[in-house]
RNA sequence: GGGUAGUUAGCUCAGUUGGCAGAGCAUUUCUUUUACAAGGAAAAGGUCGUAGGUUCAAAUCCUACACUGCCCACCA
């Protein structure tokens, strides 16, 4: 066996292993309880980055350990079709082609993303096999299949027949780049720089030249004025409440209205009503029952003003309308003032508030069971402290804009009726898994499909039970078996955008929540603690550090840092430190394979054991109890950090050292004995590390395996001895550990390194507690000598004479004439 | 403005039911020895954000504050 763990032709070899096995495809078993999760779908927006890794490493990790406990597990991969965020990318590789999407037209563009799709998510499903997840590869879903199509319709049709999704225009959020709608989870606030103006708004037949002063954000929205308004506490502005005003440079009448919103310590205490681009103006005119004039359209010019102004750029009008305001003698002042501006989550533009005829779907009314069975606990967010904001969320939520002004998606299923000459009647749109045949109001035969599709999310929502097909009435034995799901696992990032909707509509379309528990991981940063993006060019690929230190070394690095709901600093480091604690393992496993000949293994349970045995099966229990918990508890750091500490500072500093000397100085018999407790506590270890590390111990596991068959679970046992006391074990291994320290420390004193100096140290010790041991094991130090003069004899003819030979193991030897037994005399050495 | 998480060694973080402050990395010193130098041994490094309170005992529980991050919101 090599010394170093070559993990590159091991991983490849076990991925092609799983696959082509199928190790990890699952079939309904109703005899078996199901334990499944649905992957979180990639968008087809490129590769999968880091934190996609530790996203799939996580599930990964609870489905093999799953697995392990006997459960039919089943982990479902699937892509996502990315709505806007896919469209965009496309849009860009066409563009380097001189290309635009209007110039392909729709089929075309259709056409082009498809493939784009069919390369991507080649690539994505490449890399999922590569970090070796356990996924059954028979059930790949992507979310524009026809079976998934098939289940979107049916969630539109069945939410559109129960009134919850109607059409309407009103004031929504607009990306002018996406050339889109957006909802209102889709807007990323930003503060920005901007300015404050103030301006004259003269008040009508005033004698003496009185006016009103209103501080705006958005003077180019002037000529979408309808009101003025004051908050009606304001002593200020008490007497011109329902006074008119007119509006600067069209001098249009407006009247000054009253509104509690206005805030009278803000700017001057009067806003201007723009109900057609303001949230808050929007609500204000409706309070006040004001008209709307749009005064951009949603090409972002300017509409419904003057001459001089219509069909302006929005940035080009506000410098022109300012400075005619300024000309006029309207403007009063200019002050800096930082504000948020809201910005398109694909596109980072600005996003201007416009009025706009969507569909929309009433979330309030799918949200009352979403609310109590978190609630109630029959869905528990892991860290907890999700539920109160996800409850908070939900009562406070607002209508939700389906609709998208994009091509790739799914389009929406209405179809409007049209006359001889393509135009819209008005007929009642017919809402339909197909084109209607007839009209059934007027017997026309053409139709047109309406053009927009439904937002990414939409179907998103629908992926627990759109992976089991619900929309085919037929056939659902999968989803009567696997779902609900187990656990969802996914960042805190999308819990708004996703995990509520599929709440919403799990429970809407089939009455059942649609996991139990949700596990939140944090988001991957990097070292100096900065969101890893694109454009800060401190994006980690997961593959490139899988080529560098391999996979499990990547796995056990993301499962080290996973505390749930908490945010994880990556860097080259931690890769590192896993690596070297893989390479520990493997070592180990050579150690022990070395040791492994024909006749060393014991068939049979093992009834008398040493000291130091009751001692690591001791550890072993505790550290198994703690994993066990911990991987219940979704705590996979614990899971490695307990591992780790027993592994590494139990089983190989101690008990690997004890076992090096108790097979150096007794019988052959004796010798099978110890190392049949060592590979079976390796073994055990290696089961409980296996879904972290999944290659590595499969590999030393199947080398065990071929070496010798007899350490399992049926044919070998541990008896332990009943009449010792869990304490007792502990407080003689925290004694015997406390002496060796205790000689290193007078040995690195004392400077003394050379061995024939070793006797000299039991003379000068002037520790009691040493002395005593020493006296009493006179005999094994005498022994140990011996050994050592035998041993390393060559090293004395070595011209370097400071070599210390007093390692470890022969320190762990000085104490253990207690607890061990010596069988063979010294002559055998 | 509301909510939420966090603040522990130079760095990254653990720390369960209150009970002697921990790990890894980095630093310094020693160490090629037969599983492993990707190893081993040791040293140094701390007012556990601040101030109160409860308690025999607080990193841990309570209160207030400070700072940092994130989420939400109606910052004209």
């Amino acid at each position: 066996m090599e010394k170093i763990f070559n993990f590159r032709a091991i991983e490849k070899k076990w991925c092609e292993y799983w696959v082509k096995n199928k190790t990890f495809y699952a079939k309904v078993d109703d005899n078996k309880k199901p334990f499944v999760i649905l992957i979180p779908p990639a968008n087809v927006t490129g590769s999968l980055h880091m934190g996609h890794a530790l996203n799939v490493v996580l599930q990964d990790i609870l489905i093999r350990f799953k697995k392990l406990q006997g459960y039919n597990t089943l982990w479902v991969p699937g892509i996502d079709h990315g709505g806007i965020a896919t469209q965009n990318v496309v849009e860009k590789l066409i563009k380097k082609e001189g290309e635009t999407k209007n110039s392909l037209g729709r089929t075309n563009f259709l056409k082009k993303t498809w493939q784009w799709k069919n390369e991507v998510s080649n690539k994505i499903l490449d890399q999922l096999k590569v970090i070796g997840c356990a996924l059954d590869w028979d059930r790949i879903v992507f979310t524009m299949d026809k079976k998934y199509s098939r289940s979107v319709k049916k969630a539109f049709i069945w939410l559109f027949n129960k009134g919850l999704i109607y059409r309407k225009k009103r004031l929504v959020n607009w990306c002018y780049k996406c050339g889109t709608v957006l909802s209102d989870m889709e807007i990323e606030y930003e503060s920005e720089r901007s300015s404050l103006w103030y301006i004259k708004y003269p008040l009508k037949d005033s004698t003496n030249n009185e006016y009103v002063t209103v501080a705006t954000t958005r003077p180019e929205t002037i000529f979408g004025d309808v009101a003025v308004a004051v908050n009606p506490t304001d002593e200020r502005y008490i007497n011109l409440i329902n006074k008119i005003v007119n509006l600067p440079l069209t001098k249009r009448e407006l009247k000054v209205i009253s509104d509690y919103i206005v805030d009278k310590s803000f700017g001057s205490g009067v806003i201007k009503v723009t109900p057609a681009h303001d949230i808050i103006d929007n609500e204000i005119a409706n309070r006040n029952n004001l008209e709307t004039i749009e005064t951009i359209d949603i090409n972002a010019k300017i509409i419904n003003a003057s001459e001089e102004y219509n069909g302006l750029n929005i940035e080009v009008a506000r410098k022109k309308i300012v400075l005619k305001l300024k000309e006029k003698g309207f403007l009063i002042k200019t002050e800096d003032y930082v504000h948020s501006v809201g910005k398109c989550y694909r596109c980072s533009s600005k996003i201007e508030f416009l009025m706009s005829e969507q569909w929309f779907l009433k979330v309030k009314e799918i949200s009352k069971k979403a609310i109590d069975v978190v609630s109630e606990g029959k869905i528990v967010f892991h860290p907890k402290s999700w539920g109160k904001s996800y409850n908070l969320w939900l009562k406070n939520i607002k209508d939700w804009c389906i609709s998208r002004q994009i091509w790739w998606g799914h389009r929406i299923p209405v179809y409007y009726c049209i006359d001889n000459n393509g135009h819209r009647t008005n007929c009642i749109p017919i809402v339909s898994y197909n084109k209607p045949k007839s009209c059934i109001y007027c017997k026309n035969k053409n139709f047109v499909q309406d053009k927009d599709v439904l937002d990414t999310w939409f179907s998103s929502a629908l992926w627990p039970i759109g992976v089991f097909n619900w929309g085919d009435n037929k056939n659902n034995f999968d989803l009567e078996y696997f779902y609900p799901t187990s656990v969802l696992v996914t960042g805190y990032e999308i819990i708004y955008l996703w995990v509520v909707r599929m709440i919403q509509f799990g429970l809407e379309f089939t009455g059942k929540i649609p996991y139990a528990d949700i596990f939140i991981h944090g988001i991957v940063r990097d070292k100096f603690g900065k969101k890893m993006s694109k454009s800060l060019g401190n994006v980690v690929d997961p593959i490139k550090i899988i080529e560098k230190y391999g996979t499990d070394s990547l796995r056990f690095a993301l499962a080290q840092s996973a505390v749930p709901g908490r945010d994880i600093q990556i860097s080259d480091e931690a890769f590192l430190i896993s690596r070297n604690f893989i390479n520990k393992i493997w070592n180990a496993s050579r150690f022990i394979i070395m040791n492994i000949t024909d006749i060393d293994i014991v068939k049979n349970c093992i009834h008398s054991l040493d000291f130091i045995d009751e001692w690591i099966i001791l550890e072993l229990e505790n550290t198994v109890s703690k994993v066990k918990y911990a991987y219940e508890s979704y705590s996979i750091n614990i899971v490695t950090r307990e591992i780790y500490d027993f592994f590494w500072s139990k089983y190989c500093n101690w008990y690997i050292e004890f076992s090096k000397i108790r097979m150096m100085v007794n019988s052959v018999e004796t010798k099978k004995r110890i190392l049949s407790i060592l590979i079976y506590i390796f073994k055990y270890i290696l089961q409980l590390m296996y879904p972290i590390t999944p290659f590595i111990t499969s590999e030393i596991l199947q080398i065990l395996n071929q070496k010798i068959k007899i350490v399992s679970k049926n044919n070998f046992c541990l008896i332990k001895n009943k009449n010792i006391k869990k304490n007792d074990i502990v407080n003689k291994m925290l004694n015997i550990q406390d002496i060796i320290v205790k000689i290193r420390a007078f040995r690195n004193e004392m400077n003394i390194s050379s061995k024939i100096q070793i006797e000299a140290i039991f003379n000068v010790l002037d520790d009691n507690n040493i002395l005593e041991i020493i006296k009493e094991n006179k005999k094994y130090i005498k022994y140990f000598t011996n050994i050592n003069l035998i041993k390393f004899g060559k090293n004395i003819t070595k011209p370097k004479n400071s070599v210390s030979i007093v390692t470890k193991t022969y320190e762990i030897f000085l104490v253990l004439g207690d607890f061990i037994n010596i069988e063979k005399e010294k002559k055998d050495f």
